[in-house]
DNA sequence: AAAATACTGTTGTATATACAGCGATATTAT
DNA sequence: ATAATATCGCTGTATATACAACAGTATTTT
């Protein structure tokens, strides 16, 4: 690993805050002080500060100090992944067919979101199936660098998120969800009647910094809600 | 007004940005050569890019250049309440416009929701747009019991959600998401057109246990995406 | 004792400079 | 023609430096 020294600064903070050696209304040392305790220059300490500042973590009182934030609500999106867990808590059952398996070279954005300019990219799609019925389609690219034997797993009986978490710490991901009108393709694959429109979720997962998997979830909007219980701090 | 060097030159490129001037896919000018431009150093040039970029405007592809960003409302999780907030970040003006406003006891699920069997309950309803434009329905009901002034409150001025924290600390919320085809009245009030679905978000907001607010959110989905980052532990 | 003043610490802005890394293009060699 | 090589442009990181603005504290003056 060869990070730039700001991420070092800034690491170094995030474990003070996480560890809450740094509480809530502490006041952090200075940009000079962080400077010369990691021999940077007073504008790197101060990237780096700045970075937490724009991650809310962080909040900084101009002429006065930099003070720790109280922590945010986090939510509890994740459960997402877990359709599989889901429709079992119902007592119905999760079924999942793999509709295509292959190897690509992509370009354009998801070259850039995966990091993945000339390298090799596994894509699956499965449709996630509960009492038979579809309820989502999932659209799964996963960098081959970082996941070199993602495709011979057998995806009809162990979920993506269950391999991938096996094989990588899942450190951040990044939703995006909207309303869609489903493609004539989408529409047969989840089975759909005529007008009704789509839940469409992309998650970015990077594991270390680096992003290893885009997934982009379709769920007809007749039979499908997202839903998330939030403790607000 | 005597506004920071790199703030001059972020608005000089925003107003690019929002006249269209400098469309989806546009590559901006180089720091270099917006550097030269307004005299400025490069470090300053830059400073105002990566302000844009933060906001999701502008995109850097190192080596390459930078580059327009399409236009899309995002706002994280977190941050639905606060889509005033989102607004105004970006630079764009967000107004208000009250729809209706009035007191009703609830039946069904409303009142078991709201705790409130055969009590009142505040409804109002209020659009909220970006630059003129409809960007979110709000449809909120309110515990009379809770917020007893809760009608008396200008919200063409301030935001629901800023009146409910001050009186009131928020401290969990559940949420839902569905896509939805939108009713004949939605349509006219979102000026959606045909075949547009609409993303939905139901939010009850409990304080101390209590629930106070229960909102729906509908945003056209040809203009809105919900984003949201989460750092997994 | 109270008020005015000076000093110190901290963040905010701005510049000039240097080099690394990499994509794209042009040039040269094969 | 093709392949190897060199060059250029652009972003990313890093440093050293300078000064402004302001809060809080210490010192001096009244």
């Amino acid at each position: 690993m060869n990070l730039p020294k700001y991420k070092v600064i800034a690491d170094y903070i995030n474990k003070k805050l996480s560890s809450l050696e740094w509480p809530e209304g502490f006041k952090i040392p200075s940009e000079t002080e962080l400077a010369t305790q990691f021999s940077a220059s007073r504008m790197t300490a101060r990237k780096s500060i700045e970075e937490l500042v724009s991650q809310g973590l962080l909040k900084r009182v101009p002429s006065v100090g930099t003070f720790v934030e109280p922590s945010q609500a986090q939510s509890s999106l994740l459960e997402i992944r877990n359709i599989s867990e889901e429709i079992k808590s119902r007592g119905h059952t999760h079924s999942m067919t793999v509709l295509s398996k292959l190897t690509l070279v992509p370009n354009g954005e998801l070259a850039y979101t995966l990091e993945a300019n000339n390298k090799k990219v596994f894509k699956v799609i499965i449709v996630h199936l509960e009492n038979n019925i579809p309820l989502q389609l999932e659209e799964r690219y996963v960098s081959a660098e970082e996941v070199p034997l993602f495709l011979e797993q057998d995806f009809s009986k162990t979920t993506v998120n269950e391999y991938l978490c096996s094989v990588a710490p899942l450190t951040d991901a990044e939703i995006t969800i909207e309303a869609i009108t489903p493609t004539k393709i989408l529409k047969h694959n989840l089975k759909l009647e005529d007008g009704v429109p789509c839940l469409k979720v992309t998650r970015i997962t990077l594991s270390n910094g680096h992003p290893i998997s885009y997934a982009v979830l379709y769920h007809p909007a007749d039979r499908f809600k997202l839903t998330s219980s939030i403790h607000l701090k």
